[in-house]
DNA sequence: AAAAACAACATGAAATTTCATATATTTTCT
DNA sequence: AGAAAATATATGAAATTTCATGTTGTTTTT
């Protein structure tokens, strides 16, 4: 057998700068974190942008296409795309606002609610399965540490 | 002056389902976190898939295409791409394995370095700013919390 | 030593995303 | 009221990203 040159995965831990930067280690939280989730989703016929707007819509009556932009943390002009797609799929309804013509509210549709339901509820039991295999006190704390996180980058 | 229908941003503060859900407060926090300090990326001539390949090779002399994807939280054959470009631009160069042929690793170019050493700077003064915004006790704490979850989430 | 399996990277084509800007509507200013 | 500014959404066009698959090279099986 021949030794390998180098082994892949930098197998030397030398501890690297991004694996003690926080950004990174926000960044890689979130989307191994929500790897595991985000198959369930496509299972369920959804991509992750739409899966976004239907948990955002879950518990909302409407909101609007900017509100949503936000929310969901994407651009404008990407939602209103997106929203288009759904429409079409019959996930949601759009409606101009009576009042100002240039508002246009998003709902669930009867079918888009049955999916956030079943969604959200999946949601919910991802969370606490991976919350159990956090270290008692770590799962009680990083929540509400991460909204303080929060809190403080929106009063910026 | 007339009210409003109901005002943006949802002011109503009902407590929506997503923010108080693990994976968005993550991917918001990610999210926000970071768009401060992209904007210093882009500022020094960077999209932001090239600083993360940028802070990969910063304290490594050289990663292959498949090793920087996986730690860049990248497609393989996006990053095949994103190294093509950044080739043309000077940032790195590439040099294929003599024992395994198969094998493309990537290095940082003199300018490349430069650029990382002025960015990583930027980077960590950036963190330093960022955590001191934080109560003490998160600050000490949340980097080795979101470890603790990478590592649960890398064993199973 | 073939054959089969595996691994690393590249690539075509479709789809999505971004960026700048257009359009429509409402609000504010003077 | 009329002009200017602001707000909400839409859209064209370029660029990027994704997905499936193709190539090439290496390791494992038999």
């Amino acid at each position: 057998m021949i030794l390998k040159t180098d082994s892949p995965q930098n197998s030397g831990h030398k501890a690297k700068f991004v694996n003690n930067y926080l950004l990174y280690l926000l960044a890689a939280a979130s989307e191994k974190a929500s790897g595991q989730f985000h198959a369930k989703v496509r299972k369920a016929g959804l991509r992750v942008p739409e899966w976004r707007v239907v948990a955002c819509l879950y518990d909302s009556d409407k909101m609007m296409i900017t509100e949503l932009a936000e929310l969901s943390l994407m651009e404008q002009s990407r939602m209103t795309r997106i929203i288009a797609q759904m429409v079409k799929r019959g996930i949601v309804k759009r409606a101009i606002d009576g009042t100002d013509r240039r508002r246009v509210w998003v709902q669930l549709t009867p079918d888009g609610m049955a999916l956030a339901q079943t969604l959200v509820a999946d949601a919910k039991a991802h969370e606490r399965a991976l919350l159990s295999e956090l270290a008692d006190t770590d799962a009680a704390r990083i929540k509400i540490m991460l909204q303080a996180v929060l809190k403080r980058l929106d009063e910026r």
